[in-house]
DNA sequence: ACAGTTTCTGACCGATCGGTCAGCTAGCGT
DNA sequence: ACGCTAGCTGACCGATCGGTCAGAAACTGT
């Protein structure tokens, strides 16, 4: 098992994230890796497939956790469990999220990020689907993107990044805030 | 007067701000113009002066806000009208926030985004300057970078944007209750 | 009609981009 | 010792990048 095509992975993603697809140049990432641009290119076949998989573990997990979701009935308890897990699930991700968030709109010819926007759109969906009424669904995308934003611009905002615990329940405590006056749907048993 | 120069101000900010100002050269802001990319850096003397025209009057706008607020007291008043006020700059200069809180971190050789990004911070510190808890701070960075984002992609998220007076409604309701409970610093009349 | 200024353009420059290719090097099974 | 493969590299390619420059085109006042 070759460690080198992990460390790409894992340097291309915090390049990407950071200074922006277009911004960062494949030699850069080879330079940061230690390697030169044929190596990068010997492991991947081109730079839309080092951000494919550089992003593909946050995708897939995304897609189980909404998967799951569908099947489970939407009720306030099962909504505050989603919460949770959404807010680990930012937590574990959160260059991807800033990735999809700030940058997908310019990115659709990749394949993946358009799968990416299309999980945003389902979510959006499942948290206004009982009343889609403009401050809910403004209450979602602020939660969202708020969310991104926060998780990997925290110490470009004055402030050094806070242990992770408290980084993790003051986001639960917001996220459950924000979204907790957006009704659910009516459902019977 | 010339139309031109105006008009590539407003070309450019669409597009750094959408597609990225890395990714966005002057060849397209030449052909979305109308124009030919010598006559882009006829009026504009490069790439980086273009940027700065295109965001130099959201920069002026913010920054007075805030001297305005420096004078007057902390209270929950004065802060709720200026929520309002901070609104209001949002609407008007959405492509501008989105860009300076999108690719703020990675175009820090402008001057004008590193006096952009100084100003963010100190909107940070007048939020958090009673109780600089991860909370309350996290609390101001959700509220920005959540704005930010859903003023631009709201469209990207699957609805199509609503009436501005709708908006902007929802958003100051959103917002204030997002700051509501971050305390304002004790005073004396 | 003329000169002067503003606006605009195509040709060109060096640098860098993503990507290809032939070949070097190190390890491993036999 | 041998061949095979995986990992890696420098040289090179066409395309595009931001930027320069001499001059055409259009508009101005006189």
């Amino acid at each position: 098992m070759s460690t080198s095509a992990e460390d790409l992975r894992t340097i291309a993603l915090e390049e990407f994230a950071t200074a922006g697809y277009a911004a960062t140049s494949l030699h850069r990432i080879a330079d940061l890796a230690g390697l030169s641009k044929s190596s990068v290119l010997y492991h991947y076949a081109s730079k839309d497939a080092l951000l494919e998989a550089a992003v593909a573990p946050a995708i897939e997990q995304i897609s189980r956790i909404l998967e799951t979701l569908a099947t489970r009935p939407v009720t306030k308890e099962s909504r505050n469990e989603f919460i949770i897990e959404f807010v680990d699930f930012l937590l574990a991700h959160r260059l991807e999220v800033h990735l999809f968030i700030n940058q997908g709109p310019s990115l659709v010819d990749v394949p993946v990020v358009d799968r990416a926007n299309e999980l945003v759109q389902r979510l959006a969906e499942f948290f206004a689907s009982a009343a889609p009424t403009t401050e809910h669904r403004m209450r979602f995308g602020v939660a969202l993107g708020g969310a991104a934003y926060m998780l990997v611009a925290q110490h470009a905002m004055g402030f050094e990044s806070a242990p992770e615990d408290e980084t993790r329940s003051a986001l639960v405590t917001i996220l459950s805030e924000l979204l907790a006056s957006v009704p659910v749907p009516a459902h019977q048993e």
